[in-house]
DNA sequence: CTGTAACCGTGACAAAAGTCATCGGCACCC
DNA sequence: GGGTGCCGATGACTTTTGTCACGGTTACAG
């Protein structure tokens, strides 16, 4: 749970990607509107489709922006952590939420309105650049979710997710590189695209041919080697 | 191949959707440092990973945003015609070309530098707002790419492509909707994310079930209603 | 303790996707 | 005409993906 008195919500977004450039004033001009939300694990913040009525800055927590399919399956776009925020395009654009969010553990917050929001853009032309900047990264992004699901296996795209992990969050231990899955089977599969199946049956595979280890989330991975060039093999 | 005279350059960039809120003063100030290029069918303008020198404007022909994998694959992410820009990302983040870019036909861009163009932000943030737009629109598509990659197979995906094509491009006919087909199959397996193999089955499948008729490039959709139900059917 | 719910692993299958090789047609060029 | 190259169709096969059903574990509530 995110502590009750928290930072002050000036600092919260003075610390955001969007907003850490503004005056004092700015500052406390979008302080005084924003509104604190609070979710819980699992809870909808928005879905898509809905009318677009403000953006999101994530105070503490974490969210994943995902698409449903109509069969009940979901694919994860991204996930924002604490000085993101969530749907600043379609402020601009007027259309509808592209796509839906929820949280994914506890988290806060801050809503700023549509209104308040283009109002302060009017004004401070560099704002609208860092949203430019901020849609870009996402874009970049995008399309790298579409070149794995383009071009790869449900193999690669899982090597490729574990081994992004190991790196960022990897302790080296006695029996190679160590870290715990944020995540179960099923949210996994979300993220890199497919059903809960697969992902363990890889998860299995990749165990039984000695690349890594499993212990309930733990894993640790073996040889480092297999899982690099698993990603890197061509396709 | 588009005339040798063509339009003056200061009225391509007029129509266009970045620059057409532009005063007379500005666009003839980009007019002048514009460079005409102009590609063959097929030809590469530049390549993903390239560092970015500036964007493009489509004067004439169209061009298509595609990733290629190592295995020779291609995914195409867009494709533009005339009006439109590529790469005013790149231009902003500072990074490279993130995907590539290549002529469908005979075709003829203006090039604006990196330099010009943020000039001509730096005065007008009018541009950077309309820069947003086209940005969100794409984002937009590559979301759809996404979810129709990650949720649906190669004969949905072929079939929502013919169906958007009938609507557009379709022509009633004694036997039913007819079009062309605007390329041969590899490029639309290019379009729609698999292999020529597997376009040319499907269409005969559809065929074979009397849903549409091919002859050459020709396309008679018979049955319109089994091919909306084809598309609209719940994965 | 016991029922219930969530999660994981797995076998058995079915369907879809992709690969490889081959054949035929068509256009274009000496 | 004969050669060459490009394109589409298709059969045979493999791999990958996805579905369904089930059983086991764990954790938590009553």
């Amino acid at each position: 749970m995110t502590s009750v008195t928290g930072l002050p919500t000036a600092l919260v977004l003075e610390r955001s990607s969007l907003f850490s450039e503004l005056a004092e004033s700015e500052l406390s001009f979008l302080a005084q509107r924003a509104v604190r939300h609070q979710f819980s694990a699992g809870e909808l913040v928005f879905e898509e489709g809905e009318p677009c009525a403000g953006l999101y800055v994530v105070e503490s927590g974490h969210i994943r922006i995902f698409k449903s399919s109509s069969g009940g399956r979901e694919q994860v776009l991204s996930i924002e952590g604490p000085g993101s925020s969530v749907a600043e395009l379609p402020v601009f654009d007027g259309g509808a939420y592209p796509a839906s969010v929820s949280a994914l553990e506890n988290t806060s917050l801050l809503f700023v309105s549509k209104q308040d929001f283009q109002a302060l853009c009017l004004e401070h032309p560099q704002v609208a650049l860092k949203v430019l900047k901020v849609v870009g990264a996402r874009l970049r992004k995008l399309v790298g979710i579409i070149e794995e699901l383009s071009f790869t296996t449900v193999r690669h795209r899982l090597a490729a997710y574990l081994l992004r992990l190991a790196q960022k969050e990897g302790k080296r231990s006695a029996e190679g590189v160590e870290f715990l899955l944020p995540a179960g089977n099923q949210e996994l599969a979300s993220q890199i695209g497919t059903v809960r199946e697969l992902v363990s049956r890889n998860l299995s595979r990749l165990q039984s041919e000695g690349v890594l280890k499993l212990d309930g989330r733990t894993v640790i991975v073996n040889n480092m080697e297999a899982l690099e060039s698993e990603v890197s093999s061509a396709e």
